[in-house]
DNA sequence: TTATATACAAACAAGAATGTATGTATACTG
DNA sequence: CAGTATACATACATTCTTGTTTGTATATAA
């Protein structure tokens, strides 16, 4: 059983990203060897080889195919100018929205723990931690921007500068993820994510 | 050249603990091998199996010697019962003392580099990131007390609950944290680490 | 002073993990 | 329908890494 068509081949590779994701998550990402993968995927080395050229290729591909599109929904939902809901509304939909997706997306929920902490960024993953924060920088000025139009319409309850309210929810919002990732029975922060991100939002209301 | 004395010994543990911290910087936990710390540490591994059971119980003792001084140092600064410094600038303080901390101390610096982006927390390691959630619940506990008594003392400009106020000043400081960390040029983060934290106690300040 | 435990260095053995090279059945192309 | 490129599986060689074992000079205890 060799040679499959163009769509199985395509279908083992994204099966491979699949075993990937599942043995990064167990072994973290250093003590996974293709043969794991390969063997989760229920292919041998050969196949993983054929599409990857090195686990730091699956790495990649894992990223690209399951955490850039968080991301890109985060930028999406903070940068849409609604007139029926008001900007501090807004950040707070945003927010919950990324949390409801770590929620329900198992794929989405397991990249980010992988990324925080079952992996190590040196050598060929630190840039992997500077285009986070470049993504980063990204979100902060879109919330900076509804903080500009939460001023305009007098929403605020603070004289705070629009860029420091930003990174404080910024700041605020990047512990959260990192503490609803670490706190997998979810005792401490998950079930009482949304109720911080009100009040974190109730705190500079009007 | 053996068998020195016991203070020799016990130098040479230390060197070898000051070699992993290296080590770990720049190859990360997982890529570090005992050759790589013994070279650093100018012995051979006889002697960092001679000190050490193996990798894992020298980043045991890392830590230990490192990373829960600045714990136990942030744990103490907040709970102090002053009398003639408000407890919001209390919290103020002791937030910008770690960021001093993390700017004096290369040791620190380095230790909190390795724990947040130089390791991976799977098997004998996860049992690590219990004990810091641990450790930042009791770090939030002694922000809420200080929050009960600026509430006490009249200081708020809000009415959210100590609780709520506490979970969202120790999750700002949290992302601040591994902000900072990733932050290495100092270009985002560092340079307005104080400025951020007072913009974050200000917003809360009547 | 002698015996013993100490604090390593050096050598050894075994297993992983990687990358590559080779084999091969089959989809596809001309 | 023959030839070729594809999509793997299998085999191989090499390099790392680890843990253990052995050796040994010397501080220290008796």
């Amino acid at each position: 059983m060799v040679r499959k068509t163009k769509e199985d081949a395509e279908l083992t590779k994204q099966r491979i990203i699949d075993a990937a994701r599942a043995v990064f998550l167990t072994r973290g990402v250093s003590r996974s060897t293709l043969e794991h993968i390969a063997t989760e995927a229920t292919v041998t080395r050969g196949a993983v080889y054929w599409h990857f050229k090195n686990k730091t290729d699956i790495f990649y591909a894992l990223r690209d195919r399951n955490f850039l599109p968080l991301i890109d929904r985060m930028y999406d939902t903070l940068g849409v100018r609604s007139d029926n809901i008001d900007p501090l509304t807004q950040i707070e939909n945003s927010l919950c929205d990324t949390i409801n997706q770590l929620n329900e997306n198992t794929e989405m929920r397991q990249i980010y723990e992988i990324m925080m902490i079952k992996c190590e960024y040196v050598d060929e993953f630190a840039t992997v931690l500077q285009q986070i924060l470049s993504n980063c920088s990204n979100i902060t000025e879109k919330i900076q921007m509804a903080y500009e139009r939460a001023i305009e319409q007098n929403l605020l309850s603070t004289t705070l500068p629009p860029h420091a309210l930003a990174l404080d929810t910024h700041l605020f919002f990047s512990g959260l993820m990192h503490m609803w990732v670490k706190d997998a029975d979810g005792s401490r922060f998950r079930h009482q994510a949304k109720a911080l991100i009100q009040s974190h939002i109730k705190l500079r209301r009007l």
